[in-house]
DNA sequence: TTAAACTTTCAAAAATTATTGAAAGTTTAA
DNA sequence: TTAAACTTTCAATAATTTTTGAAAGTTTAA
């Protein structure tokens, strides 16, 4: 295989698997495109790679610098903006995480546990709604607390220890 | 806040927090509806309790049940369908988590190892490209083997006591 | 058998989500 | 200042995904 056919190949399944895990496709791409870029790449090159629009690059550039997992570079001397991704991949991993975490489960276990507090009014239906949903409540907050914790803890010597026993 | 409304509620979010994660909507609120119902349901009630058609209930149970999280149940004396949710929520967990694995991460992983081992030409861009997507691969593979394991890790001792200390 | 009760399938329609591209906005060098 | 170089915004459009509903299929009781 060609460097050019397996960087397109890469490209693609990470457009894929992002957007199986709820990022759009063109967020991924780009972002997978800036991680095996050796240096900083423009706004111009980008589109040019993945063939998409300047609107499109820019608010998915945008929302990568939200998520905090790409910067601006200023090249001395160039108007242009550069770009580029955090190189380290667990720190990626940690703000992944923690993002998704504040944007979609701290909301959702609020409104869990709202809806698990209501009056049981003794009746079979609210017995087992307030049961099933204090479940899942402490349910999902032990899935975010490991989500949030699981990547520092992969670094630490206690964490790589149990993974390789895990395996 | 009345039974009606938290389950109307607990429905609605359970279903939104389903399609950010990549399950769709419908889906998630059928899981929604038969986790904190205390009989199990038929396709009838589903359709009239979620509002929807026919062959979308018909549709996402199918594919609920394909992810073995939602099962068929017979009653005595009875024509129609029944359904029932998996119960046990780390169960549920497993099941998810494994199903998920198989179906994107072990493909994405395969095509990491394919374009990380082409053969490097030596210019930097080359270098680059195998050197970042090798680390894509390892780090893919450990969060895949997390994604695995975690939830059976959360059951033993060890994993209790590790959760603890993390929290 | 038959026919009623029920489920599945799938083409068409609706809803949702992503993308384009041109106009408006911003920055900077001169 | 001005104007060229560049970026952002957003209404319109395109692409994708989900949902509908009716016809076809299946099961079972009699």
């Amino acid at each position: 295989m060609e460097y050019i056919e397996a960087k397109n190949k890469f490209i693609q399944t990470w457009g894929a698997l992002g957007s199986q895990w709820g990022i759009n496709k063109t967020m991924a791409q780009i972002h997978a495109l800036l991680m095996v870029s050796s240096t900083p790449i423009s706004m111009e090159d980008i589109m040019d790679e993945l063939q998409i629009s300047r609107g499109n690059a820019s608010m998915n550039l945008r929302a990568l610098m939200d998520w905090g997992i790409v910067y601006k570079e200023y090249k001395p001397g160039e108007r242009r903006d550069y770009f580029t991704a955090e190189p380290d991949l667990d720190e990626l991993a940690v703000t992944i995480a923690k993002e998704r975490s504040k944007r979609e489960i701290k909301p959702a276990l609020k409104i869990l546990k709202e809806v698990s507090s209501i009056e049981n009014n003794n009746s079979n239906e609210s017995t087992q709604f307030i049961n099933q949903t204090k479940k899942l409540y402490d349910f999902v907050l032990k899935a975010d607390t490991m989500l949030e914790k699981a990547t520092e803890f992969k670094e630490n010597w206690l964490g790589k220890l149990i993974i390789k026993i895990m395996k």
